[in-house]
DNA sequence: ACCTGAACACCGTTCAAGT
DNA sequence: ACCTGAACACCGTTCAAGT
């Protein structure tokens, strides 16, 4: 009578129910589903069987749950096969990139401290600047060349969720061709000009036409 | 008795006090001085001398503001000089477009539906395409160039708030290269070489850098 | 038509407690 | 050491009211 065990017990969780590892799974499976903006302290916590509160003695705040989500997406990059040309590998190691990103758009909505998107980079660094001396690329060049690859990668990722529809929309480019067409030819004669041959392009298609024109300036492998 | 007139009445705003400019140009401040995250529907309201509610009056939601906001900023695209000879002139409307993203990063973090960007490219696509045709560049080509230049843009302008620090230290690119140096040579040899001669950039050299690789294609100008 | 108070359903996080 | 309830200071927004 004293104590009614048989209450609605909301259940006390067991202690080994959380861990960093569990945390990070279940906000990267909670962004992949629904977004970033889905990933919320109580959110994460109903998703794990646990009251918000608890998250907080394995993370010190909302920040550092998101800082390790953005590290361990990293750690997925794939490094391309060594054994391929050199050219070849280095364009390998754009489109691994470039995957990595639009796998998990998230990653550019995260705040990374100073370096973030750098930690990719730096392990980058020393494979890529070996491949490029290799190629006999002056140094000067060889920065300068990473710096622009990245930056266009980044451009892409960065717009691929935006323009994704247009790819899967099998007549979006003969609308806007019909619509270019329909332009005044006076006052549109350079958009009205490109109809007659309309050239469409994949987002995948840009990517390569952009890291082919990036390259361009490398010598041919053979 | 039955009136105390003089409560501390808190005193209704006037009738004109509110527009969907003054509005936006409030967000525009706050925006810049605090970035995007500070601009919240109370604060703004405590900005413009009216209670929160006030500002449905003008705008359908939050969303609907930060739309109004990158309207506006992508309004002040500064067209260059159309004297310009052609190549100086894509250059010089790059230019533009990347320093309207450095001064305002905050249009890459507002969520513009599906097209977005799409707005100023639209503006530009014909006066763009008018001058590569002029250039003899064909339609595929010059369509992917135009994709390839405003990806790099965006990838510039998303890496430069991170990497603005590093421009305005005098002394990071020396503690680069002395750490650089330290790695074991066997390990990082192409890293450890580079440091011989070690080449500096800013952001503003990296952009120069890339337009010239992507730009190479084209046929000189006289 | 424009400005507003009260209220609701959400946030992240502190603090003091339970086990 | 780990999990938690209550509480606080914030959000965006609805709804019914004032002028």
């Amino acid at each position: 009578m004293s104590s009614p065990r048989h209450k609605t017990t909301p259940t006390r969780a067991p202690r080994g129910t959380l861990s960093p590892e569990a945390i990070v799974h279940a906000a990267i499976e909670l962004i992949d589903r629904d977004g970033l903006d889905a990933v919320t302290i109580r959110r994460l916590a109903d998703q794990l069987g646990v009251r918000p509160m608890s998250l907080y003695t394995h993370f010190r705040d909302k920040d550092a749950i998101l800082l390790a989500v953005t590290a361990e997406l990293l750690s997925r990059f794939q490094w391309p096969d060594p054994d391929l040309d050199d050219i070849a590998w280095l364009r390998q190691v754009m489109h691994a990139y470039f995957e990595l990103f639009i796998t998990h758009p998230a990653i550019l909505q995260i705040n990374t401290p100073s370096d973030g998107v750098g930690e990719v980079e730096a392990r980058m660094s020393e494979q890529i600047y070996a491949r490029l001396a290799r190629l006999r690329v002056d140094h000067r060049t060889a920065i300068g060349l990473l710096a622009t690859l990245i930056r266009f990668v980044l451009g892409c990722a960065t717009l691929y969720p935006v323009r994704r529809a247009w790819d899967e929309d099998p007549q979006h480019w003969e609308r806007v061709r019909q619509q270019w067409a329909r332009l005044p030819a006076e006052v549109y004669p350079a958009m009205h000009a490109t109809t007659v041959d309309f050239p469409t392009f994949t987002q995948r298609d840009v990517f390569e036409f952009g890291l082919d024109a990036i390259l361009a300036s490398l010598p041919r492998s053979p």
